[in-house]
DNA sequence: AGTTGCAACAGGGA
DNA sequence: CTCCCTGTTGCAAC
């Protein structure tokens, strides 16, 4: 589950370690992860050296140098590794990067990623990523006002507006239950039913929580760039199983389908 | 509530009476009800000859010789009245037909009607007519393989399904109502979950149900072209009050939300 | 654990 | 008892 805080983290790391290679092989051995034919996608990005790498939401866009860029998605799961020259490569990956050095870049999906590469004039059109909603880590963007300018009128639930990319770009199914239950919010709380005093504790916590495991570099069961783990550990674990307790009041914590996914709440404390 | 039986039994009288009439005034008094600028509607409408009158769902279609139609829909209630020749006129109307000869027409909408005219090479572009679904007692169209066909891949609730009008044309909230009791269906039923043996049954009590209505001059508490009531009764009479029972088993009838409209069904005939 | 597109549904307004 | 529009929700597909 690559949410943003993993994708700002691997972002961060390919920026520091990819910027000014030079693409010398392409490797794809599953073509519909790409978001046209493979003859295009080769060359958009063989001879390409890449440039500044960031994040956008669940997005890694990095620039290359002419004229394109290169976007990823890792979807419902996977990894982005990075080997040195020599370094034995793991078994399994959908798309390979091979530098002019000798270093590389495996990709591996376990489940509907995207490996995306568009002329920089396309950049825009590219609707996946050009649509995507508040960045919540970037403060002079993410500021309350911006937050309740994009609730307004709303009248869902504030599970599936707060999921919805194209309002704020990067929550997933796993930090939504962290936000939620650090705000003290029933997943399917209506909009419209939630107090501003209350808006403010969500809209602090989105940052917090995104920042915080940003800070400890993700989930403690995803990989980074260097195929390590992170440091931050979900409240609910176990909860699917019917283990987990509220760390706040004890209660056991419910599993119900809210936005049509699962969600893990407190009964007590979500309200 | 005029629906299909009303409609088909006011265009079977408007076709007797008014072919051949030739517009002499046009009056209207509440201009919104129009489907353009009242100057417009008179230009389509005035020294035209009422030709043949159809009905088609909830619409009375009449042919303007040359070159119109005439569209009328009651929407929630309203009259469409004819009147001889120095015939007292009723006080409340929205608009009034005078023909050459004295006669005269006034339709009145108790909510929402509308009296729309278009140009005989713009009826196809009049939406509101031109994409209504089958015709229930066209024995023609409305076989039992064109139902299911217009049936095929829906997965929703049958009552809303019978009353979206683009696919079959005239079933309102009233007649829905004894259409489901005779099928002994529940509004909520889903389409899926309808055994083949008893969706022939209730493409039989669509046709019979409406049929026996329209033979019998529509609804009780309707009024035709000519000011007379109808003879049809509805089985759930009373039922908003809670003193409605099940003709069949005496049961109470109940009332319920469905599909945005009230139903009323027999909790224990219809499942 | 993700996104898209479509059908179904509900609410407000004329 | 009408219809249309819009936003929301649920589902199947990739």
């Amino acid at each position: 589950m690559p949410e943003l805080p993993e994708m700002a983290n691997l972002a961060r790391q390919m920026n520091r370690e990819l910027k000014g290679k030079v693409v010398a092989g392409v490797e794809v051995r599953q073509p519909k992860v790409l978001n046209g034919p493979e003859e295009q996608f080769r060359g958009l990005v063989l001879g390409k050296a890449f440039d500044a790498v960031r994040s956008k939401g669940k997005w890694v866009m990095a620039e290359l140098l002419p004229d394109a860029h290169f976007l990823l998605s890792l979807g419902m799961g996977g990894e982005a590794l990075y080997h040195r020259a020599g370094e034995v490569l793991p078994e399994r990956y959908q798309v390979k990067f091979t530098f002019s050095d000798g270093d590389s870049l495996t990709i591996n999906f376990w489940w509907f990623g995207y490996a995306h590469a568009v002329r920089a004039a396309d950049l825009g059109a590219h609707r996946m990523t050009a649509e995507l909603g508040l960045s919540p880590l970037d403060d002079s963007e993410f500021t309350y006002d911006a937050f309740t300018a994009v609730l307004e009128g709303r009248k869902g639930g504030i599970k599936s507006f707060l999921m919805d990319q194209k309002n704020i770009a990067g929550i997933g199914n796993v930090y939504i239950q962290e936000i939620l239950w650090n705000a003290r919010l029933h997943p399917n709380r209506r909009i419209t039913d939630i107090e501003p005093a209350q808006m403010q504790v969500l809209f602090k916590e989105i940052r917090d929580t995104l920042r915080k495991a940003t800070d400890l570099g993700g989930l403690i069961y995803e990989r980074d760039l260097y195929n390590q783990k992170g440091r931050y550990e979900i409240y609910y674990l176990g909860a699917a199983d019917g283990k987990a307790v509220c760390p706040m009041c004890g209660a056991k914590i419910e599993k119900l389908k809210s936005a049509g996914t699962p969600s893990y709440i407190c009964p007590t404390c979500q309200k």
